[in-house]
DNA sequence: TTATAATGGTTGCATTTGCAACGAATATAT
DNA sequence: ATATATTCGTTGCAAATGCAACCATTATAA
C-alpha cells in the first residue's frame, strides 16, 4: 500500500519485490501509527531507530537555551528523520511529534553496525544506500546553508529560486512549501517575505501564483 | 609526521600502526602538495576523490547565479571535504582552491562502492567509519542551520554560544574563528557582529577577549 | 627598527526587515 | 449553507542591521 512512498526513498528505490522484502527485514522495519499530537520518542533515551514517514507529517524540535522550541525539521511523506543520531547512537534532547495522524516506518542500522559472519554482498549494497542517504542529506543541507547565509531576503530568494531552476532544468517550477514554511526555510519573517516577493514581481524579475513560480530575468537587476 | 592530524579524523582514530596502514590503503590515500592559490580540481569533471587537509587551509566555493562566488567551506587542518560528492559521484560546479601552501591527503570510496569478493570485516568497519563521518557532518551542519535560522544577531549569538557551552561543558571556551570567519559562520555583517557583542558585554551577558568567550548569565535578559 | 598588513572596534546613516494588526480569499468543518 | 480556520497579502512603524569609512592595536615582514 505504501509501495510508492517506499520507492521514493533511496533505501528502497528500484528493488524487486523480493529485494524489497529483504531490505525491510535488513533494516528491521516495523510500522507504527500515531495520532495528531502524539510524541514518537522519549527524550531521555537515545534514538534506537530512524523513521520514514509513510503518511502524515511529523516535526522534530528541541528546547532552546531560553526555553523556546527550535524546530529542526518538518518531515513529510517519503522523507526520513533521525538517521544520523540513530547511526551514531548519539543522545540528543530532541522531541518528535506527530503534527497529523501518521504512519511511521521505524528502522535501525544494527545489521550495518554489527555485521555478522554472513554479511553478504547485498547487505553491503544496502549499507551503501544508507550512506548515500546521508550524503544526499548533507547536499540538501548545504543548499539550505547557502540560502541562509545570504544577508538579504532578495539574495536568499534568488539563491532559492536558482537552486530550484537548476534542479528542475526549467524557469518554471512548483515549490513544496506554503508561505509560512517557505519563510521558515529561508529564515525570514513571513510578511517580509511576501513584501519582497511582491517587489520582485513588480520589477518583472519573477512571477508567481501560489506555489507556482516562474523566473523571468533574475540576472537583469542586481 | 601527520600522524596526529590523521588520528583527529574519525576515519583513522584509534588505529594501530598496522590498521592505519591498511586503512590508508583501503581509501587509496595519496598525498599531494599545493601552493597558495593553486586549484585542486577541474570544475568540468566530477570529484573522484575526497580530501583530508594535512596542513594549510583550502576553500571550496562555487559560482553564484549572479556571478559572485559563494564560499561553501573553509577547510582547515584535520578536516575533510568532498566526501558526499565523491561518494555519490555527483557532478557539481565547485572550485577548490588552496588559500595557503597545503598538503592534502586524497582518498576515494571505490573499495566501499565496489566491494570485491574478499570484502572483510575490517572493510565493513572502515566503511562504517566513512558513514559515521557523514553522520557527524550532518549534525554539524544542523547546528549551523539552527544558528542561521535565527532572525536576530542576538539570537544567533545566544544559540552559537550555548552550542559551544554544551559541547565543552563549560561557560568558558575558545572559538576557532576570527571575527571575520565568525561573522560568515553566523551569516551576519562583521561590524554589526562587533556591535552586538559589545552590547552583550555591556549588559553583562557575556565577556570575551579575542577568541576567548565567557557566558555569564545568558538566560537573564530574554 | 620601520614599514606593511591584518585584525577588531566604533559610528553615522540609509535601508531592510521584523512585528503586529488587519482584511481578503480560500479551504475545511459542521 | 453557514461558520470557522487557514492562508496570503498589505501596511505603518520601530528597531535591527548592513554598509562604509575610519582608527587603534597587533602581528608580520623587510
Amino acid at each position: 500500500m505504501y509501495q510508492e512512498i517506499l520507492t521514493k526513498c533511496i533505501l528502497f528505490s528500484d528493488l524487486s519485490k523480493e529485494e524489497l522484502s529483504y531490505a525491510l527485514q535488513f533494516f528491521s522495519a516495523t510500522e507504527k501509527f500515531y495520532e495528531k499530537g502524539d510524541f514518537l520518542n522519549k527524550v531521555t533515551a537515545p534514538l534506537k531507530s530512524f523513521g520514514l514517514v509513510l503518511s502524515g507529517t511529523i516535526q522534530v524540535y528541541m528546547d532552546d537555551i531560553d526555553g523556546n522550541q527550535m524546530i529542526m525539521a518538518n518531515v513529510g511523506e517519503g522523507d526520513t528523520f533521525g538517521e544520523s543520531l540513530c547511526f551514531l547512537q548519539r543522545e540528543a534532547p530532541v522531541y518528535i511529534c506527530s503534527l497529523t495522524d501518521s504512519a511511521i516506518l521505524w528502522m535501525n542500522t544494527d545489521r550495518i553496525k554489527n555485521p555478522d559472519a554472513h554479511f553478504t554482498y547485498r547487505d553491503i549494497v544496502l549499507a551503501n544506500r544508507f550512506t548515500a542517504m546521508l550524503a544526499n542529506r548533507t547536499l540538501a543541507m548545504n543548499d539550505r546553508i547557502q540560502i541562509l547565509s545570504k544577508l538579504s531576503i532578495r539574495d536568499k530568494l534568488i539563491t532559492f529560486f536558482s537552486q530550484y531552476s537548476n534542479r528542475y532544468g526549467s524557469q518554471e517550477f512548483e515549490i513544496p512549501f506554503d508561505r509560512n514554511d517557505m519563510a521558515t526555510y529561508l529564515g525570514v519573517n513571513r510578511s517580509a517575505l511576501s513584501r519582497e516577493l511582491a517587489h520582485m514581481r513588480e520589477e518583472g524579475i519573477i512571477d508567481f501564483h501560489k506555489n507556482q513560480f516562474q523566473i523571468k530575468n533574475i540576472f537583469a537587476n542586481q
